[in-house]
DNA sequence: TTCACTTAGGTAAACGTTTACCTATCGACT
DNA sequence: AGTCGATAGGTAAACGTTTACCTAAGTGAA
């Protein structure tokens, strides 16, 4: 029942070609006495456009589908918002859904965003490996963050974190003020994601002349819960002076099961984070951490969509976005 | 350049309403032979049906929109997850978005999701009230949460918390184990949300025969960076033993407040939260609390608005949740 | 044979836009 | 007088579905 455009061309006495063309600015040969006729029917009518019609033709929604494996995890929570005042700035809206890791969600979650017919999509770090197949079928312009991708045409950039750049400053950091036993915890062990940390951890032992203990090493998920559960096998299985976690969610896990033994942050066990997600600084003991500036590779990634989208024609951008050690109270 | 259904129908040698017949399952007159033949082309094919045409003809989305004000607040972003899986159960998707509070936003959204045609909005607790003449004329089935509304035709079922005793049962924890004076901090002093838990504040005092001082009221938003603002404020003007903060966001700026003034919780000023977000045990000090379930509130309000939307004949639901405090270390 | 019913499927309009192309009028210029 | 170029706006198809209604063939009974 809402008003179209044939309410406002009937009442206007034009045809809805004429509203159409006037709506859309592209009325240099529309009177000014018929234009200034439609704009007041418009407001008097409280005239919306529907977007579903719209999209229909224009083959073009203004959406932009954003995929996360958790939402509860605050680096997402603080991605997704960044992505979306990134995206309203420049007249597009997002929609948000979460895969929870499971290629299947995933899948399922793709082909609702190309059904519901969004622009593009900004895939952000996974363990998973996209479903190329997938992927290529569907030719949505897409944007890959920290995460392992296959090249596709449709690929409109890629906005990476140095990983193993962030992994390295971030033992380095704990290797300087002295400590020779530290603990590593990350996500799923088979992922790039984990491996390539791995590696920096690695290389700052071996520039400071220290092996790597195995036992030292618990991957598994990035959500608190991982963390939580690592520290402890972690505790039963070997001594530690320090931890390294390879995002703020598996610190927080981290500190509270050392503090569940009667440890001390950072006396008994200092405790490195990434991500800096904003709480932490709110911990009561400020988390140490590594930056990654995550609103900036929010805007980045939907500047670089709409800007391929504007002229898929220029060349593709892929960002190495370089993380920094941020030392608070943990270490 | 997608597969349609006239791909399908052209390959099968049938026309495009049988294949749309067969595929939403209203093939009674249908032989097995071509029912077969369709569903094995729609795979072959890839073929997934163009939600923008299917909502513009049958003036339905299957999506609900969802409505914060700020999705970094970890209360929203709980119950946004919650609103989501409670959605996909029942085969719906929805759309997220943030009002930041301003009800020009607020309003933009309105129309933004109208205009896309979702089936149903969820509003969540906002010191807003929301645009009545404009939700009136959308005619959008609404569930709202914890907010105060115009009582509209469209309004499916309202989900509130029992604010007035969630305060109360927080400030009566408190004067329990002593405490006689007790800061209040709080969102929009003009509100109906905060005016609610302040009554409940002040009857705990008068039960317990104790007056409330107005020096110990802040009030101005629910975020962390009010709590911290707000303590500082507070520490400066008077003096007290026990903080009752409205939201948990609250509560952790408020710590670090204290902590920066070298007070320790809960030894020389004893901190309750509100909304037992996830993070509130994972604190170092895990955070007293009120909890209020919001995992259940989110899927009360995408059943009630899904029932509602398959009947709107049935009568509306007022739900109003109890709340129930939580003692954990910082009290 | 006729009628009615069942089965299997087709036709075409409709949803609300956008847009390529068409028409008509009016001056101005050759 | 005829042509041309603006100017102002209209026509109708198209986007990919769904759905009310139509058709045609076959069957069984009267």
């Amino acid at each position: 029942m809402a008003t179209t455009i044939k309410d406002i061309a009937r009442q206007a006495g034009v045809s809805a070609a004429t509203v159409s063309k006037v709506l859309n600015r592209k009325d240099q040969f529309i009177s000014e006495e018929t234009r200034e006729k439609i704009w007041s029917l418009v407001k008097e009518l409280n005239y919306t456009p529907n977007s579903i019609a719209r999209s229909l033709i224009t083959r073009s929604s203004r959406v932009i589908g954003i995929i996360v494996p958790d939402i509860l995890n605050a680096y997402f929570t603080e991605l997704v918002r960044a992505c979306d005042v990134a995206a309203r700035e420049r007249g597009y809206s997002t929609i948000l859904c979460n895969s929870d890791s499971d290629p299947e969600k995933e899948a399922s979650h793709l082909t609702f965003l190309a059904s519901h017919g969004v622009d593009g999509i900004v895939m952000a770090a996974s363990d998973l490996i996209p479903d190329s197949e997938l992927l290529g079928r569907l030719r949505i312009p897409l944007i890959s963050m920290d995460r392992e991708i296959p090249d596709l045409d449709c690929l409109a950039a890629r906005i990476d974190t140095d990983y193993e750049q962030g992994a390295f400053l971030s033992a380095s950091h704990l290797i300087r003020v002295g400590h020779t036993r530290i603990a590593f915890v990350s996500g799923n062990p088979l992922a790039s994601n984990t491996k390539i940390r791995r590696a920096g951890f690695e290389r700052a032992h071996r520039e400071a002349g220290l092996s790597v203990d195995p036992d030292l090493i618990e991957c598994g998920a990035f959500n608190h819960r991982f963390g939580l559960i690592a520290t402890r096998t972690l505790l039963d299985r070997t001594s530690f002076s320090a931890m390294c976690c390879m995002s703020d969610m598996l610190a927080m896990g981290a500190t509270v099961a050392l503090r569940e033994r009667g440890l001390s942050v950072p006396e008994d066990c200092a405790v490195m984070g990434f991500d800096n997600i904003y709480i932490a600084p709110l911990l009561v003991r400020p988390l140490s951490t590594v930056e990654r500036r995550i609103s900036e590779a929010g805007h980045l990634a939907i500047g670089a969509l709409i800007d391929f989208l504007e002229d898929p024609s220029q060349p593709r951008r892929m960002v190495l976005m370089e993380p920094t050690v941020i030392e608070r109270q943990t270490t």
